[in-house]
DNA sequence: CTAAATGCAAATTGTTTGCAGAAAC
DNA sequence: GTTTCTGCAAACAATTTGCATTTAG
């Protein structure tokens, strides 16, 4: 975890911006936890250490710690919030949208497929989104939506 | 294209709900088109017809024809704004991270191993979601971002 | 010192809602 | 007639921006 605060304060460097107590507070914090987080959620917990901190500093932190390449901005279903999820190994989802359960998987298999079919097409490929939506064995018995349902609000 | 304001016509009807001078031509409109249309975008177009036309039902319109099973919203890259689409056969999409172009696709493959991998969580699949991120031939060399940037913005 | 970052409040964007009048059934 | 719709303006949620002040290099 702890070369990922390096390389965020490597891109700093590079960029030449500048290190500060929050942007590290931030990075280190969300570098310790996985999953996908909201802003809301990134505040909230960041605020218990760094008190002062303001929103628009969780955001701004956000965006570049996802040009420095370690965390990626997502948003599942017609959700209109982001959330953020630490970069380490390319994954993708399968999303429960009975509970709002996420696994996170790789396939090998398709990702050939994926290139291949991109190929087809005369595109250089650099990344792909990819998400399963379903009802989870312990949800059990559901109806069938064709859609997927807006994930269920946090507040 | 009929046929599809025809099983509007039906689901309003069964869910109680009126038909309405409105609806009608927002759904016309929208079966004419095909690719992914903006609330506003179907707006601007809608007015020109039904010029007293309020952007609030445009978005109960499109909610209406996505709970029909008729269309579904979509939200591409990390992009805020939601896009129609008509739906009719399935398919996945190829977006050019430089210009904006969307492809369509269908790959039977990916889908099996999808259902697949999915068994093997013991989900009961209903909807999936795939994009492909990368750069057309037109658009040919570019910088190659791990992370699908944000779209350019209509305005 | 100087340029860049912070926190706050105000602005923006996309979308939803409350309500009085208008249309369906 | 009664219920559901519409259009508008106001409300909302998520995110961004302007600016005076603070901080890092």
């Amino acid at each position: 975890m702890d070369d990922k605060l390096e390389r965020f304060r490597d891109f700093i460097k590079r960029s030449g911006l500048k290190s500060t107590r929050q942007r590290d507070e931030i990075a280190s914090w969300f570098f310790g936890r996985s999953g996908h987080l909201s802003a809301e959620q990134i505040y909230r917990a960041v605020k218990q250490i760094t008190p002062g901190i303001g929103f628009s500093t969780v955001y701004r932190t956000m965006k570049l710690l996802c040009e420095a390449g370690l965390v990626q901005e997502r948003r599942f279903g017609s959700d209109t919030e982001a959330l953020y999820e630490n970069l380490s190994h390319h994954h993708d989802h399968c999303i429960c949208t009975s509970c709002g359960k996420i696994i996170e998987f790789e396939n090998e298999k398709i990702e050939e497929l994926q290139q291949l079919v991109a190929k087809r097409f005369g595109f250089e490929l650099s990344s792909h989104r990819m998400e399963l939506y379903g009802v989870c064995s312990d949800c059990g018995e559901q109806d069938g939506r064709t859609v997927p349902p807006r994930s269920q609000s946090r507040r």
